[in-house]
DNA sequence: CCAGTCAAGCAGTTGG
DNA sequence: CCAACTGCTTGACTGG
């Protein structure tokens, strides 16, 4: 399976899932002009880098909230999209290019892997779900189909219970209910949707 | 580095 | 129209 984080503002993830697919969202679009102000808090403080914070001397200091600019984000989405983690020359080369401090660039990756995996289980998540519902309902189908030809006394062949036979989807062969064919599949090989076929 | 969490800032909604 | 509220996104922190 492929996962290819896309760009665009938001996380959006691609997985490449049969008859699941995510609708990226139109570039920078988010609910259309949330449009940043560009605050001076975005620029690397001159002095004291990593540890400002320390320099509130007193009690806790207000935790004011940078807001990258568009262009700040587009590269930081950028350099993600080519690679998912930074060594610490990249990250002080970004962190410069951007005006930002590594540690911001740091965090920043780090939340972007956290929420890419995120979304991405939710989409997993969302599939399984589908799925489960998909092969329950070709479950009672089978089992009113058995139940047919049992009424039509046309037993099933040579199988002591039909009821306790499934068929599996992908490669037609039918299965005992204990066999593995309608086991999880691991992620690589997911199973089909209802498009495929 | 990751998982979990907090909290700022924003957009959308609602009630007066 | 506007303040109050709500929900979401996202930058930052902490502990393991």
């Amino acid at each position: 399976m492929a996962i290819l984080p896309e760009n665009s503002s938001h996380l959006d993830l691609t997985i490449s899932v049969p008859g699941f697919s995510s609708s990226p969202p139109s570039d920078e679009g988010s609910g259309g002009g949330r449009e940043q102000l560009k605050l001076d808090m975005n620029q690397l403080p001159s002095s004291s880098e990593d540890d400002e914070e320390l320099s509130h001397g007193g009690s806790a200091p207000p935790r004011k909230k940078l807001r990258l600019t568009r262009e700040q984000s587009r590269l930081l989405e950028d350099s993600f999209r080519q690679n998912h983690t930074l060594n610490p020359k990249q990250k002080e080369a970004l962190a410069k290019h951007l005006m930002l401090r590594s540690r911001q660039i740091e965090v920043w990756f780090q939340n972007r892997r956290a929420r890419s995996k995120l979304k991405q289980t939710e989409m997993e998540c969302e599939y399984f779900k589908r799925w489960f519902g998909s092969l329950t309902e070709q479950n009672h189908r089978l089992h009113r189909e058995v139940e047919e030809l049992r009424a039509m006394n046309v037993g099933p062949p040579t199988v002591t219970s039909a009821s306790s036979l499934s068929m599996c989807p992908r490669c037609e062969r039918v299965t005992t209910a204990a066999s593995p064919s309608l086991a999880i599949p691991s992620q690589k090989t997911l199973p089909p949707q209802e498009s495929e076929h």
